[in-house]
Order: structure tokens, then sequence, then C-alpha cells
DNA sequence: CTAAAACGTTAACAAAAGATAAGAATTCGT
DNA sequence: ACGAATTCTTATCTTTTGTTAACGTTTTAG
């Protein structure tokens, strides 16, 4: 995909947020770059500084978290989604996790310095601080929900709504992924998938 | 305590994420209100759209959720938080949770309605849309490390984090609150407790 | 193309958690 | 102050999950 092809996707999907002008567009891309990150290829690193938010125009990232030298995945971000290990962005400070490509991924990046330029640049400063904004709630909202769900449903439970809602997550993700994500081990998450095939046969 | 300690405390906290000067103050004072919950009372409901976010001036709630029948508490906050079923206010739709007071609360509030109208004034605009994205972005990073702890903790990993941060919310909460909040039943932490105390004895 | 690595299922056993109920202690409402 | 309701613990039993290991299959890398 071309660049430009890009930036008009990108363009197109930032509207749910906020409307640039073209005036304000020209600014506003001139702090964008693209970075393109190859299978396995990490976009954020335990113990680095997560400098970048990444809208992702293709392909897909896991988050995962590293514990007693196992890999335990938490999250998934796909195409025309952000992506980033927003504490360390937002706060400068190292992160605790890792952001991984799960194919190859094409990403359109703003880095911290660049979004701090335009929160600070007349002309883009109040549509920046209102994208981010909208951004913010987004996820904010997105984690309400799966923190609800993780307080009053059971992994069984978590598991149908997968297949009911999550099309994407199930179809191209390794299972012990998914088990990291639903908060079980793979083992348990096939035995429930026997149970739910059994039931339903 | 009177309104304008209150206010006081308000303007203080809020400092952590925008500084209004003194013709912006005035202006967006108007736009408060003093909402008084006694004990067991609720700031939102399932059912009904949350038309406000709270600032806890005194007091304390819980967040739950009812599933069979069941009442399961999900958070809490406290003095010198903001309080509010963001998802129910940001879209304004109705709840899926209830928000009570657990003890009397005195609350600072913003409506749904007043934020709109200070987004929309050209004298507060752009203050509001960084406050919003600050807090947004600061209860982004909490939940954030919320999810962080049911991916890769056990349940009795998540309660000795509570016994050396959470203090406030070991004090006065009835046990039953927290198992929930842990993601367990009160009988199963009840048994953690027992086994934490026979290790450390 | 081939060897190695990763993946999903299953089994067997251990550990933990859920459900239910009983009983004692505490708190609450009036 | 009193009875009722709530809270916490404990016990028993059941269910679920974790752990480890084995096995066949699939995918990956060189």
């Amino acid at each position: 995909m071309d660049t430009s092809t890009a930036l008009a996707i990108f363009r197109q999907q930032l509207e749910k947020y906020v409307v640039f002008n073209e005036a304000e567009w020209i600014i506003f891309i001139q702090h964008l770059t693209f970075q393109s990150l190859k299978k396995k290829k990490h976009f954020a690193e335990y113990g680095k500084v997560c400098c970048d938010v990444g809208f992702i125009i293709s392909g897909s990232v896991r988050y995962y978290m590293v514990k007693d030298g196992e890999e335990i995945t938490g999250y998934f971000s796909f195409e025309n989604e952000f992506v980033s290990s927003y504490k360390s962005y937002l706060t400068q400070q190292p992160a605790v996790n890792y952001i991984q490509a799960l194919d190859d991924t094409l990403l359109i990046v703003i880095s911290h310095k660049n979004m701090h330029l335009m929160l600070n640049n007349p002309m883009l400063a109040y549509k920046m601080e209102r994208f981010g904004r909208l951004i913010a709630e987004h996820y904010l909202i997105c984690y309400e929900d799966r923190m609800a769900s993780f307080i009053t449903k059971t992994p069984e439970e978590r598991y149908l709504d997968l297949l009911t809602n999550g099309r994407e997550v199930l179809q191209r993700m390794p299972q012990h992924y998914i088990a990291n994500f639903l908060g079980i081990t793979p083992v348990s998450l096939s035995r429930i998938r026997r149970r739910i095939l059994e039931l339903t046969r």
C-alpha cells in the first residue's frame, strides 16, 4: 500500500474523533512517520520507554508481559486501531510490557515528541487536545468493559463472548494467546472448548 | 465542610491536570454543583444514564454490578478522586452498573450538560479539552495497571499487593467487597487470609 | 525439503476455587 | 437496648483450574 492511501485511510478513521481542515492536515502529517514492522518484531519492549503511538494500517500486534520466564498475552490490536504501551508513552517511563507484530505490520506513528510539538503549536493545539481526549476516552471505555467482564464473568462466559463478538481475535490467533487473554491457561481453554463442543453436539 | 473550602481543595487537586486563572475559575465554578449523598444512596444506577462526573470531597463510593441477583463490587473511589460510570457518562447511554456511597459523601459535580457548555465556551474550551484528556489518560493508566494484575497475577498475589499498597481499601471495607474486587468469592478470600496468616506465624 | 520448533488435545494428579451451610461475632436500625 | 441483619470464618463436598507430560499435527526456519 502506498503512503498516500494509508494517510487517506488514517484521515478517514480520525474523523470519528476530530476533523482537520486542509491547512491543519498539512501541518499534522508533517508530524507523522511510517513504520514497517516485520512479523515478530517489537513495537515496544520491557524496560524501554515507549516513544510512539501507532495507528495500524495493516497487520496486527499482541501485548504481552513476561512472568517467571513465561510470555503472557494480555491484548491485541488490529487494523484501524491505535497501539501503544500507553502508560509508558504518557509518562515516558520504561514500559513493563512488550508489544510485538503478529504479522508484517504497517503503522503510522506519532512520536511523543511530535505529539507535544503539536500540543504546543497554536495552529493545532486545540484539536490535538480534543483528539487526545477522545482517544483516551475511547480506550477508557474499552478497559471498563474488559474489567467488567473479568469481575462478573467466568472464563467460559468470556470465551463465549469472544465467539459471538471477537471474530477477528479468534480467526488467526494461536489459541494459547487467547487463553492468556481470557485469564486462563491454554490447557484450560482446550477443556472449555471441549465442553462447549459436547453441549452443542 | 463549607463550600468555599471544598472548592479550594478541588482547585488545588485540579492543578495536577490544569491551572485556571481567576477569570476562568469564576466561569468554571458556575458550572459546578454540590451533591451530598447519604450512605447507601446511589450516584449512578443500572438502566439510568449517568449524567454526572463527581469529585469526592469527603466520603467514598463503591462500583458494583448485579449478576444473578448478586451484587458484585468492582471498584472503589475515595476522597480527592473522581467518580462516574464513565461509559454511560461519555456516551449518555444507560449505565450497566451501580455506584453507591459507602459513607455520607460530599461531591462536586460536573453534569454532562455543563461539561459540554464549557467545552463549547471559547473562554474555557481549550483548558476543558486538556482537562478531559488528562483525566481520561489518568484513569486509562489505572485500568492498564489493574488489567495487567488480572492477567499476570493470582488472586493471592493481588491480595498481597493490596496489603502493601491499598491501605485505604482494606481499612474500612467489608471483606466480601474486597473479594469481588480481587475477582474471587468471599469464602475464597477468607481461605487466602488464613494461608497467609499461617505462613507469617 | 527437512529438522526443529510451536501448537492443540488429552490424561492424571494436585491445588485452588466455588457452592452451600452452620455458627459466632459484630453492626445496624429503630 | 434489642432483635435483625450483616459479616467473617470454618467445614464439607463438588467443580474448575493448574501442572506436567505425552502424543500427533502443523508451522517455521534454514
